[in-house]
DNA sequence: TTACATGCAAAACTTTTGCAACTTA
DNA sequence: TAAGTTGCAAAAGTTTTGCATGTAA
């Protein structure tokens, strides 16, 4: 499932995974590139945008494929899912799981070997909806 | 929840829609321009984002807002979910529906207002897997 | 008539890539 | 030392926007 591609413990590659296990905002690859920059300031974001595809080529961190504007990047490792705020763009964790025989569904119906899922939810923030009630 | 903005119905806009209509591969904005261009060359891709957006926004038309690339579009009625294969990018329907109830479980667990989800599937389609097995 | 829509071109963004220099194991 | 990695700069790819002109209602 990983390729094990060698894979060199870098100075830059340590700080983007560290970066990505305490932001807990899904932050996209420039965002990542702004902070890690604050201790290493010569990385380059092809650096980043490198790094950010291996690690999650090896499962080290996943990659919100959804919603539009730029890819965002998890650094969380439990099976969870998202939810998205249609107005700000805020991104966070729901804690659920499907019943894992939809893989097998989906898989019967389509004839696609399936990998996996990913659900995303969309709404409004609590952030959002109070701005929104006084205006 | 479909903002009621004017609308005008130009040829472009109708072209657009019946394209994606009978598109059952759930084409890029590119691809979409492209086939309009047959019966009405002189197109822009600019009007082929516009419309898209517009027609989204209005609910007649389903931004696949997930993978990598380019945005996708489905001109699908029925409520359903999409696998899509990692090897070759391959997009197909999955009818299936989610107890609604799981919308609740999130609003719960992230005081998020949910307006809805997305669940997509990924794995590999029957034509990519063939070709694996025979290199 | 007029608010909306279009085509064109340019701009804005996001992501990828070529390459010479540098580093990790 | 050799394979992998980096920084830089340029390129590629996707989507948006300004504006003058055109058009649906």
């Amino acid at each position: 499932m990983h390729p094990s591609k060698p894979f060199r413990m870098t100075p830059q590659r340590k700080l983007i995974l560290e970066e990505l296990r305490k932001d807990k905002t899904h932050p996209t690859a420039d965002q990542v590139y702004v902070q890690v920059r604050r201790r290493l300031p010569r990385i380059s974001l092809a650096t980043v945008y490198r790094n950010l595809e291996l690690l999650s080529e090896h499962g080290l961190v996943r990659r919100l494929v959804s919603g539009p504007g730029p890819m965002r990047y998890d650094g969380g490792l439990a099976p969870h899912f998202h939810v998205r705020c249609v107005v700000c763009g805020a991104i966070e964790d729901v804690m659920l799981q499907l019943d894992e025989r939809i893989d097998a569904a989906a898989a019967r119906q389509t004839g696609f070997e399936i990998l996996g899922h990913e659900l995303e939810f969309s709404g409004i923030c609590p952030d959002c909806a109070m701005h929104r009630r006084s205006d």
